[in-house]
DNA sequence: TTGAAAGCGCTAACAA
DNA sequence: TTGTTAGCGCTTTCAA
C-alpha cells in the first residue's frame, strides 16, 4: 500500500499538500490538486486511518454493547445506529457482552485505550457503577435500558405507560384474570412495565394477584413456555397474559398451544417490542410497538453530537398499540 | 488519560522498559517489573491502541460482513466467531452490507487503509471479482456462502448433500409432490440446495416439476408467505415443502395455516438451518442443522492463522437432519 | 499557496 | 538488563 509521501512524491509536492487534498483544504491551488489527485489514483493510494487517528486522538468507531446478538429486538435498533453512523463517517464495533463481566472490562478498556470514540449501551446487565465512572470521562449513551440514578443520557420509551395501554385493552376486552410474564426485576424495563401492569388493574378495581405474576430468569422462548406452563399449572387459570417481550409471548403462544388451548379464544396474549418474528405467528400477535429504528438512530444523532461538544438531553419517544389477532 | 511517559517518569525506567513490561517480555528484572506496573496502577494507565496498531501495523480488527443483522441465521455464526476471536485478542467489526454496493467500498477500503486486519464475508450479494481482487492483498475468508471460482478460503457445508437428505427423507414418508421453496438462484447456495432437491427425486423417479418450483425474490418470512400462496393457488397442490431456509418455512407454514390446512397432516414441510424459532412454531419445525457456532468459530481460526502466517485451507462441516412435528 | 518540521503513543533495533 | 533513538503515517503549525 502507498502511504502519503509516495504519494506527495510522484505528485511532485509536499506531504502537507497532499494531506490538504485529502482533508478538502480550500487554501490548495486548482493545478496543484489535479496533480495530487492524480498521483492518488495512479498509486491506488487509500489513506491510512491507523496513522490519521493516532495523530487526530479519534478513531471515528463507535462501541455498540448488546447482550446478545440472537436477540431480534436489538437487531432494528442496531440498523438505526448504523444508518446514521455511517452517515456520518463512523462505523460501529459491535459488542456482545453476554452479560459477562470480564468482556465488559475489555469492552470499556476499549475506550480508555482509545480504540473507540464513545459507547452506546443497550445493555441491561451491564455493571451501573463503572458505567457511571466511565461516564465522567468518555461520552456514553444508553439505549432503551438506562441508570435512573446515574447522568447519563438516554433515549427510552414510557415502559410503565407502554404496559398501562397494554394491561387496558386486555382489561377493556372484558379480562379480569391477567397474567403478567415478567423478566428479572432487576431491570428497570421490568419493574417500570410491572408497575403500569399493577396501575392498570388497580384502575379497574381488579385485585394484584401474585399467583398471576411470573418472573422468568432469563428472556428467551423456553422462559415464557415454562412460565405459562406454571400459569397453567395452577386451579386459577387466567383468562389473558400480557409478557413483557414478543420473545417471552411467542414461548407462551407455544404452551398454550401444547396444552391443547387456544389462542385468544381461551387465552388472549400480548406481548412488547413488535418484533417481525410476532407478525408470523399464528394467530399473529398483538403487541406494543417500540420505535426501535428511531431509537438507534437518535442515539447515534445524540452520541455524534456529544462528540462533536454539543450539549445533549435524554428523549422520551413514543409507543404504540398494535392490535392483531392474539387478543 | 496517561502516556507511555509519563509511567516511564512516575516508575524512574525509560519508555522502552515500560513497553517492555506492557508485551510481557522476559529481559525485565522483576523489581524493576514491580515497578512499572506499581506506576500503571497508580496513574491508571491504559496503552494507545492507536500508537501501538500503527506501530505495528496491525489493528487487532476483524471485519464480519453480512448483509442483514436481522437474519438470525447469521447470529449464531457470529457468536463463533466472535468467541475465538475474543479469545485471541481480537475484536470484531460488524458489518451490514444491507447488499449496497456503496457499503461494500466502505468496508472493502477500511481494510485497505489498514483499520482492519481481514474479512470474514458471509455475504452471498457481495460483489465476487472486487472481493477477489482484494483476496490478492489482503486475508479474506468467506462463511457459508463461497465462490466457486475463485482460490478464497472458505468454510461452508455441502448444501448439494443437505439437501438432498431433506427432499429424501419427505420421499421417504411418501410424498411424492414435493414443492421446493428456494432463493434467488444468483447465490450459490440456491443452486446447490435445487440439485441436491433434483438428484433426490431423479433417485426416486419422481419427475421434476417446474410448477412446483417457486424462486423468491427476498429471504423473509413475507417472501415465504407468497410462495406458499402461488404453491396453493395452482390445481396441482404438493403434499410437502422443502423451504431452503427456516424463515422462508415459517412463512410458508403461515400461509398453509391462514388457508386452513394443517401441517404435516395436509402438507408437511421441512426447513434449513435450525435457527432457534424453529422450536417455536406450532408444530414445530422439521430443518437441516447448520453447525453455525463451529463455523464461525472455525472461520475466526482460519482467520487469525492466515494472520499469522501459517497456510489454511478450506473446510467442509456436517449438517444434520434435526425430525420434528413438521413432517 | 506551499513546504518544513514537530509530534501523536507506541515498539524494536541497536548500543551500552 | 536497560536506555537511546528511529520511525510507523498522518495532520497541523509556522514560516516563507
Amino acid at each position: 500500500m502507498a502511504t502519503i509521501q509516495e504519494v506527495a512524491k510522484k505528485a511532485g509536492v509536499s506531504v502537507a499538500t497532499v494531506s490538504r487534498v485529502l482533508n478538502d483544504h480550500t487554501t490548495v491551488a486548482e493545478k496543484t490538486k489535479i496533480k495530487v489527485e492524480q498521483a492518488i489514483k495512479e498509486l491506488n493510494y487509500e489513506p491510512s486511518v491507523l496513522g490519521r487517528n493516532l495523530r487526530t486522538s479519534e478513531s471515528k468507531l463507535l462501541l455498540v454493547l448488546i447482550p446478545s446478538i440472537s436477540n431480534p429486538f436489538y437487531s432494528e435498533i442496531i440498523n438505526g445506529i448504523e444508518e446514521t453512523a455511517l452517515t456520518k463517517g463512523y462505523n460501529i464495533l459491535l459488542c456482545e457482552t453476554d452479560s459477562n463481566p470480564a468482556r465488559e472490562t475489555i469492552y470499556f478498556n476499549l475506550v480508555r485505550s482509545k480504540l473507540a470514540d464513545g459507547i452506546i449501551s443497550m445493555d441491561p446487565t451491564i455493571n451501573k457503577v463503572k458505567l457511571n465512572e466511565l461516564a465522567a470521562n468518555y461520552p456514553i449513551i444508553q439505549c432503551s435500558e438506562y441508570d435512573q440514578d446515574g447522568a447519563i443520557a438516554y433515549v427510552a420509551i414510557n415502559n410503565e405507560l407502554a404496559a398501562y395501554h397494554a394491561v387496558k385493552h386486555l382489561i377493556k376486552l372484558g379480562h379480569k384474570k391477567i397474567a403478567l410474564v415478567n423478566s428479572d426485576e432487576r431491570f428497570l424495563y421490568a419493574r417500570e412495565r410491572r408497575q403500569g401492569y399493577e396501575k392498570a388493574l388497580k384502575e379497574f378495581n381488579i385485585p394484584v394477584q401474585k399467583q398471576f405474576i411470573y418472573n422468568t430468569k432469563d428472556v428467551g422462548f423456553e422462559d415464557g413456555q415454562q412460565a405459562m406452563k406454571k400459569l397453567l399449572d395452577q386451579d386459577n387459570r387466567p383468562t389473558a397474559v400480557f409478557a413483557v417481550s414478543d420473545i417471552l409471548a411467542i414461548g407462551v403462544m407455544k404452551q398454550i398451544h401444547t396444552s391443547g388451548l387456544q389462542v385468544p379464544n381461551d387465552i388472549a396474549l400480548i406481548g412488547f417490542d413488535k418484533i417481525s418474528f410476532s407478525n408470523m405467528t399464528h394467530p399473529t400477535l398483538t403487541t406494543i410497538s417500540q420505535p426501535m429504528f428511531k431509537m438507534g438512530a437518535m442515539a447515534a444523532t445524540m452520541m455524534i453530537d456529544k462528540l462533536q461538544g454539543k450539549s445533549i438531553e435524554s428523549v422520551v419517544l413514543e409507543h404504540e398499540l398494535i392490535i392483531r389477532e392474539s387478543t
